[in-house]
RNA sequence: GGAUAGGUGGCAGAGCGGUCAUGCGUGGGACUGCAGAUCCCAUUUAAUAGGGUUCAACUCCCUACCUAUCCUCCA
């Protein structure tokens, strides 16, 4: 397959070993705050990247470090007059249960910063060791000159940085661009003890701590969002070959794109962000997943209320006929497999993980498989049973209802009695009783006669 | 100012040097007791501006303008 790489600046082939793990690291979030779903684009992402490696025959160990001690978090702690910890805590519990909310369930490992401040130490010690970095009055710098390669991810000749930011040299820095690694307490925050004494990690080399530990020296993927390149990344690199001696971290440098709002990028600091939370009140996670996977995962999208509605338009689509396929099917029991529609789509996600290719070839499927639906064969409905299927294990946008015809229960009674009611022409009671199982949240299509029927668990609460 | 990615129909957004993108929305039709679902047709003489190359450019080249992200908070 292959992928637009940062570094590379341009769609390359992932040379990935078939044979042994696939280390791929994602960036997290720092818990300070309600999450947006600018942080839900990058996550759903990679949570499809996982997958559909996994589905593609590749064992993928997919790590992920979360920021749990930062100077956001201790502004907030102080705001409320409550420990760090408090603070951490509710918003990395909020993470998790978001994280679940939105089907986001392959990462093997959530990193904690403050689980591996051992590890941190230990760096900033060799790198300090090495010549790499220095100890100042407030702190512990990475020194830039010492890297030559710093800013290569980025793009951008050093000297330009450099150039710019020459006003703000602090007293004791040695070059402007030198970044902190550990920071010394001040007083009233939290801190653990160091050779430098009482202190806590600088941003970057958390993520150098934590992969270093699971990882080694290098791997093979490594994602975050567009906005973390610089200094965030090219900082890892800095620390990470530094301390390693190769000449790369990460094999492939993935970088999802922002989600903007009103054509700005979402963000605390504007007060112009959605929160996640507030999405998953009026749409479900299928709903989410599709509107942020069908982009381009590298350009922006623009956030708004009608592209969630276009998102629901597709998802009802394509779970309405899902589940007519399923009840026509009977005992359906899903069985890994794959066929040619499987594999000519698989081609297509394999070109820069093309999931609006994708859906736009399913799309194309799906009005195929709606005029046939009748007329199908067992062994076609399997096989359509068996894309979209094959789709969702990826992607996640298909609802699956607790598709029924079982008409013993009380909805089956009333299906029963609005049977005869219609056999009987009397289409008034009959349709009162269809619309009061539509607002309980009960699918409902008449099909001569028949009634086919599912409980719809979009739910009634939803827009 | 520098780096990167872009500027396509009501909206979202592909591909391609010459032939229908697709989806949503909208309008019409079919089916239905009616809904809904589904299908069919239409919305198609769309390409930021100005040059250039070419038999032919939305597609290649140049220039201008515009937008987004980053340039030590950030997914």
């Amino acid at each position: 397959m292959k992928i637009f790489d940062t570094l590379a600046r341009e769609k390359i082939t992932l040379g990935l070993p078939h044979d042994r793990m696939i280390k791929m690291y994602v960036c997290g979030p720092t818990v300070q705050d309600n999450f947006h779903i600018g942080h839900a684009r990058t996550y759903v992402f990679f949570d499809s990247l996982a997958k559909y490696l996994r589905i593609n025959g590749y064992r993928v160990f997919y790590l992920q470090n979360i920021t749990d001690i930062d100077d956001k978090i201790i502004d907030r702690a102080k705001a409320e007059n409550v420990d760090f910890q408090v603070i951490s805590r509710r918003y990395t519990a909020e993470f998790y249960a978001l994280m679940k909310a939105l089907k986001i369930d392959s990462v093997n490992l959530y990193a904690l910063a403050t689980d591996h401040i051992m590890e941190i130490i230990s760096q900033v010690k060799r790198l300090v060791e090495a010549g790499f970095a220095y100890e100042t009055g407030d702190g512990v710098y990475f020194s830039v000159s010492r890297f030559p390669d710093y800013g290569k991810l980025w793009g951008q000749d050093p000297q330009t940085l450099l150039a710019g930011t020459s006003a703000n040299l602090r007293e004791d820095k040695r070059d402007p661009r030198d970044f902190v690694i550990w920071k010394k307490m001040k007083p009233g925050e939290p801190y653990w003890d160091s050779p430098w004494g009482k202190g806590r990690p600088g941003w970057h080399i958390e993520d150098t701590a934590i992969t270093e530990a699971y990882f080694g020296p290098a791997y093979n993927i490594h994602g975050g969002g567009m906005d973390l390149i610089f200094p965030h990344h090219d900082a890892e690199i800095a620390i990470s070959r530094s301390l390693s001696g190769l000449d790369r971290l990460s094999d492939y440098w993935i970088h999802t794109g922002m989600v903007n709002v009103n054509l700005e990028k979402m963000s605390k600091s504007l007060k112009n962000f959605v929160t996640i939370r507030e999405v998953l009140a009026s749409y479900g996670s299928e709903e989410i997943r599709y509107a942020l996977l069908n982009a381009n995962f590298s350009t922006a999208i623009n956030y708004s209320e009608s592209l969630l509605q276009e998102s629901r338009a597709v998802v009802n689509q394509l779970s309405i006929l899902y589940n007519k396929m399923r009840i026509k099917a009977g005992h359906y029991v899903r069985k890994p497999g794959t066929n040619e529609t499987i594999e000519r789509l698989n081609g297509i996600v394999g070109d820069n993980m093309d999931f609006r290719g994708l859906f736009r070839d399913v799309m194309n499927l799906l009005g195929t498989w709606n005029a046939s639906l009748e007329s199908m064969s067992e062994a076609e409905l399997l096989e359509a049973l068996s894309v979209l299927d094959w789709l969702d294990s990826f992607t996640g946008i298909i609802r699956h209802e607790s598709a029924s015809t079982d008409i013993s229960g009380p909805v089956g009674l009333l299906l029963r009695i609005r049977s005869e009611l219609r056999s009987r022409r009397e289409f008034q009671l009959a349709d009162t009783i269809r619309s009061s199982l539509l607002s309980m949240g009960i699918y409902i299509e008449d099909r001569g006669a028949e009634t086919l029927w599912w409980i719809d668990t979009a739910g009634v609460d939803k827009k």
